[in-house]
This record gives structure tokens, C-alpha cells and sequence, in this order.
DNA sequence: AATGAATGAGGCTTCATTCAT
DNA sequence: GATGAATGAAGCCTCATTCAT
């Protein structure tokens, strides 16, 4: 048996430097969920996909679950980033922040797609809460301070924040074209943070 | 070791009506995943601990997949069960409906805890996302009606549907004490949907 | 003999003198046996098959194995019969009682055809030789009894009736029609024994 | 370590070339079958008695299933190659080309004894039968050419080599010793294709 | 006599991980 | 640094057999 690389040929040379190599292992697994799906996920067929061999894997990570781990990481990393720095950035009302972190979110969501999801079996228990729990706290501080700032009525960020970064995803899943699905979820979100539901008159 | 009967100590009786082995060995399942997560779950476990031999467990399911299958219909079934009869009860207005719904999910939710949250896991394939599908056709045909009734504002019941159905689940998790959760999160729901943003006068 | 009615349909009286049910039970595993093989032989179909519980079969067989060999007992019974009547039988040459042999075992065989070769399995170690001799035997007695009067010429009767007691199977195996197989072979069993390989003189 | 190693002590080393290990698996399944049957048969004794682990074993042969086929496969090339080059070679009377197949088949089947008849239970379906067919067919065409020829009187060649294929094998197995049965079966051979065992006159 | 739910040893197979080269 | 043959624990499932009713 040659390899399986099948789609996706990574670069082959032989020797890589260490970052490439880790790389390529991290894509390939990445490819291999979304493909497959979590339970079919082998270290053979990472390494196979990878185009390494298995041992290899084990010179990058320690175990299948640190690779796991790592690519959660990643993913969450690339979710955070633009978003945190939104809340930074001065001169923007608590809503266009809120629509950036949306649009931030859905985007993410819809590079990745499945891998997300698929992601979200427990790969090392409890490992995988720690990253999304960054995002919550994110999004529970936007809040708070709209609402301090009284541009928003969020009575309880905390459990607000839980509900919006639960229910953005709904929408991403069901979604084949990605259409414009950004600006319906950014009406949905002000809706639930809105100061004054009410006008005044 | 001599067993693993710890929680809901089993009816130990060597000889059960079929109903009672199907239920114990249900809830050993139920109990392990709550307990220990997907990954873990293995037959052998679901056995020692609903009392019986492991061959038993293949007398009432053909195999683990279709356990799983089981166990998760069942829980749909119970997070389907009160909401349609909501709907289909007389006299009540769309938000007294749409807080009914979201009473029972809640509830649902809080009485599996993270069993709803560990069966997300793919026990048998795509089987799973049906039920999901059919819980979400409750809600969107709570919403068009609603909105058709003048109640609601809800352009896009479908992708409003999806927020919702994911998002409820959000202050679910985070929520040691089953507070009052459920106020807030229908709270929440009716800023979704509210008809007029706008108050009254 | 009612014999195979294939799916469940066995005599259905709740209540069965012995000999029935041992008839009912032996029938299903020759059933069985011809239908899907000796490897796929289990006692829950046998049962089923039979029309009883699993264990009544126990009642009436002390193992799987024993009631293999039953079986197979039974078939070598048929087998030998009538070839020993012909033994006895005065008035006949040597050739005619060869021909009667012949003639009976390819009979037997096609009655059963593959129920026996099924059977070469090693139901119980070497309790399968066991009869099988017992076919040799009659069969060196009648070719030593033949050289002995010159009708046959068979130097040694113990290795040529090894030889024949295997090869008549061979031809039984590849027919479908049960033609005339019976004329051949008996012309070839004839040619193996025949006292002049010369012709008259 | 228990290990089982007993007969035939395999070379121990770590690491072996593919085609050793290959070796040291499939001479452990005949020794096995030979000493204990094809129901006994399981992986890890194969694996035991090999030398290796178990999980070894399946990273030469995909199943237990393909291991045998793969045992069965090489006995049949042993069986059909050098009768196979007789057929072909120039020179020499049928009669003694059969003769040198007879002695081929013994000898083959004396090598591998009982391995061969163990073999012949179903392992794995229909797919023993294909290479004994092709045993048989080579005897078909042997006594067509020799028939053809005039050295053979055999008016059915097909129905002449089922009954011989089987038949050789009767002497083969009740014979501790491995004598002279050879000349003895080729003389039997012999009188069964004879031309005119007749002068005539 | 008959039942069939229950048992549990044991079979086949997978796969994360190691380690000698 | 890389390799991939080898390992062996552990999982799922089958089925001959038992025994309380």
C-alpha cells in the first residue's frame, strides 16, 4: 500500500520543516473530520493523509487527543481574534460591535462548517469547554458594557450571552448557500439586546 | 469487582418483565453517559450496571447503535410530546403558547441534563438529526402562525427557528441550580419575536 | 415424512409423543444443514425450525454435538441397510450385489445429496469415521467374497474399497438431473473389479 | 509471556521480512488445523503459535477468512503445478502421464494429509471449490487427449474424472504408513481409463 | 414435558501507541 | 527526524447451555 492521500495531496517532500509538518498533520485531520466524521477519525489515516508516517504523528503530538485539542484550539483562536479586537477598536457604537461580532462568528462558522461541529465531541472531556467558554466571556463583556453604556437592555449578560452563542449556530447548520444569513441573525441578535423595544412616541 | 450498581439501584430480580429489563438497561445507558460521556460507553459497562450479563442487552437491542437509537427516540418523544399538544390546545395566545414550548424544552432539558447534550453525539449517523428536524417544525409552525395572527413579528420563521432551537439550550448547560432560568429564556424568546418593537403608545 | 416445510410450520400439537419430537428436531437441523450450511448451524434456528423452545431440545440431545451425530448415525443407517440385505441375499452373482450396492448409495446420496457432504464436518472429533467404516467394511467383504470366487479380481479388498468408498461421491456432487449416473458409475465400479481386465479369450 | 510456541519453533526475531512473518503465520494455521481441526481454529492460537500478536496476524491477511483462503490457495498450486507440467511435457504415453499425476496427488495430499481434508470445510464459502475444479479439469482434459488418442477407453470424461478425483483420496487417508499405495492406486487408475482391458481376440 | 429469558465464555477485529532501525 | 512493523488491551457481538417457572 503506497499511502491513501486521496484529496488534498499535501506537498510531498520529504523532509519539512517542523512547521509545515505540523501543519500538514492538523490539515489533514481537519479534512479527515469533515469527510468522515469524528468516530472514523484513525491516526493511520491521518498520517496516511498527511502524507507521513504514523509514527510521525506522534512526534508533533503526544496523543490523538493533543492533536484534537490543538486543532480545537486553532479554530477557536481564529473565532476570537477579529471579535476581540472589535471591542478595542474606539469610535463604534455597542450595536455595530455586536453586528461584528455576529458577522465575525457566522463567518468562522461557515469556513468550517461541519469541522465545528464535528469538533464538538468531547475530545479530552471537558478540554473542549475551556476555549468556547473565552467566547462567551467575550460576548458577556460586549454586553455589559452596551449596557452599562444604555445602549442595550441586557438584564443578565451572563445567561444572554449563553443564549446568543448557542443560537447563532442554528441558523449556520441549516444553511446550504451562504447567503445572506449574516444580516438576518445581526437583526436577530439586536432584537434580543434592544434598549427600548419600545419607541417612546 | 463485584458490580457496578450505584445510582437507581436496579430491581434485582433474576427473572424481569420484559418492560422492566428494556427500562433497566435504558437507564444504565442513560446513567453512563451522563456519568462518563459518550466515549466511554461500552456494553460491557451498560450491563454491569443495569444488573444483567451482557448477552442480555443484545436480547432487547440488536446492537449498540440501535440502544443508543432508542434511548434518543425516547427522549424526543418527551420533548415533542407536551409542546404539540400546545399547539394544538384552544384558547391561548401565541406567546402563551410559545412560553408553554419553551417551559417544556427547558424542562426536558434540565431533567437530561447533558444526556440531551451527549446523545448530539452521532449514535447511528444522521438517525439523530431527525427528531431534532421534527422539534423544530413544532416551533416553526408556532412561529408563521403567530406571525400570521398579527402576534408575532417573524419574518423568517424557519432561520428564527433554528436561533431558538439552539439557542435555549445555551442557559441550559451553564446552570447548576434550575433556577429561574426558564422566565429569562421565554423573556428572551418574546424579544425575538415581539410584533412591535415598538411598545404600545 | 412431512419432513422440510420450510419456515416454522413443523406439526404444530403443543403436546408430542417423544418420537415425534425427536423426528421434528432432526429434521430442522437436516434442514438447516442444506439450507445455509454447517457453520451458520445454530440451535436457536434448530429450535425455531422445529417448532420448540431451545430447550426442548436439550430434552431430547444432550449437546449440539450429539444431535449432529445423531444425525449422521441416522444417515449412515440408510445407507448400509439395504447394501447388507443384498449381502445376505442367495442367488445373486457378485457383480449384481456390487451393481445393488452401487445403485443404493448413489440412491442415498441424492436423497440427500449435499446433507451429507455437510455432515463430513467433524461433528465430535473422529465420531464421524465411525460409520463411514462401517460402509468400508460391508463393501471389502463383498469384494474379498467376489475374489474369493473368482468372479472379481481385487488383490487388495481393504484399499480398493477405500478407493471406491470415495469415489462414487464424486460424480454424485456434480449433477443436477439425477440422470442415468447410476448405469456409469456402476460400469466404472465394475471396471475396477473386473476379475479379466482381459476381455474373454 | 505464556506463548505458545511448540512445534516447529518458529525463528524468533522481533522483526522479520514480510515474507517470513507471511510464512510463520500460515504454517502456524496448518500445524493448528492439523492438530486440532478447523472448528478449533482461532486467531489468537494462530497468533500464539506464530509467534506474533494477534493483531499481527491482521496486518498480513484482512480476516481469519483470508488467511485460510490463502492456505487453501497454496495447497491447490502445490496440487496443480507439477501435474500441470506433465500434461504439457512431450513424449510420453498417457497412460504414464497419468500415472505421474496420480503420483503427484498422493504425494501432495501424503505432504498435507489431513491439512487437505481439513480444508475442505467451507472456509469461506464457495470459493474452495474453484481451485479443486480446476484439479478435475485438468484430469478431464488428460483423459479426453488419452481417449482421443486411442491408449483410453473412457466414454464420459467428465463423470470419469469426478470419480477419480475423489477416489484416490479414500487410500490416501486410511494409511499410516505412505507404502506403496501410490503404485497401488495408479494400477486402479489404470483400469478404470484401460482401452481394451481385452485383447480382443 | 416444555419453555425461553438469562448467562458468560470466548471469538473476531480495531487501533492508539511504542520502538528498533 | 522519520519510519512502519509490531503490539495487546479492549470493544462488539454470538451462541451453546442452564434453570426457574
Amino acid at each position: 500500500m503506497p499511502a491513501e492521500r486521496s484529496a488534498t495531496a499535501q506537498p510531498t517532500g520529504r523532509f519539512q520543516p517542523p512547521d509545515v509538518r505540523r501543519r500538514q498533520i492538523l490539515d489533514a485531520t481537519a479534512g479527515l473530520l469533515l469527510d468522515d466524521g469524528y468516530e472514523a477519525l484513525t491516526v493511520s489515516k491521518v498520517a496516511a493523509r498527511a502524507g507521513v508516517a504514523k509514527g510521525t504523528v506522534y512526534l508533533y503530538f503526544d496523543s490523538k487527543q493533543e492533536l484534537l485539542a490543538a486543532l480545537q484550539a486553532e479554530m477557536w483562536d481564529r473565532m476570537l481574534q477579529q471579535p476581540a479586537a472589535l471591542l478595542a477598536q474606539p469610535g463604534l457604537t455597542w450595536t455595530e460591535r455586536l453586528d461584528g461580532l455576529v458577522a465575525a462568528w457566522i463567518a468562522a462558522e461557515q469556513d468550517h462548517h461541519e469541522l465545528y461541529h464535528r469538533l464538538f465531541h468531547e475530545p479530552g472531556g471537558a478540554a473542549g469547554e475551556e476555549p468556547m467558554t473565552a467566547a462567551r466571556d467575550l460576548l458577556v463583556t460586549l454586553l455589559a458594557e452596551g449596557h452599562r453604556a444604555g445602549e442595550f437592555d441586557v438584564p443578565d449578560p451572563e445567561l444572554t450571552a449563553d443564549f446568543l452563542t448557542h443560537a447563532y449556530t442554528g441558523p449556520c447548520h441549516h444553511t446550504k448557500t451562504g447567503a445572506d444569513i449574516t444580516t438576518a441573525v445581526q437583526a436577530l441578535f439586536r432584537r434580543v439586546v434592544a434598549a427600548h423595544p419600545t419607541g417612546h412616541a
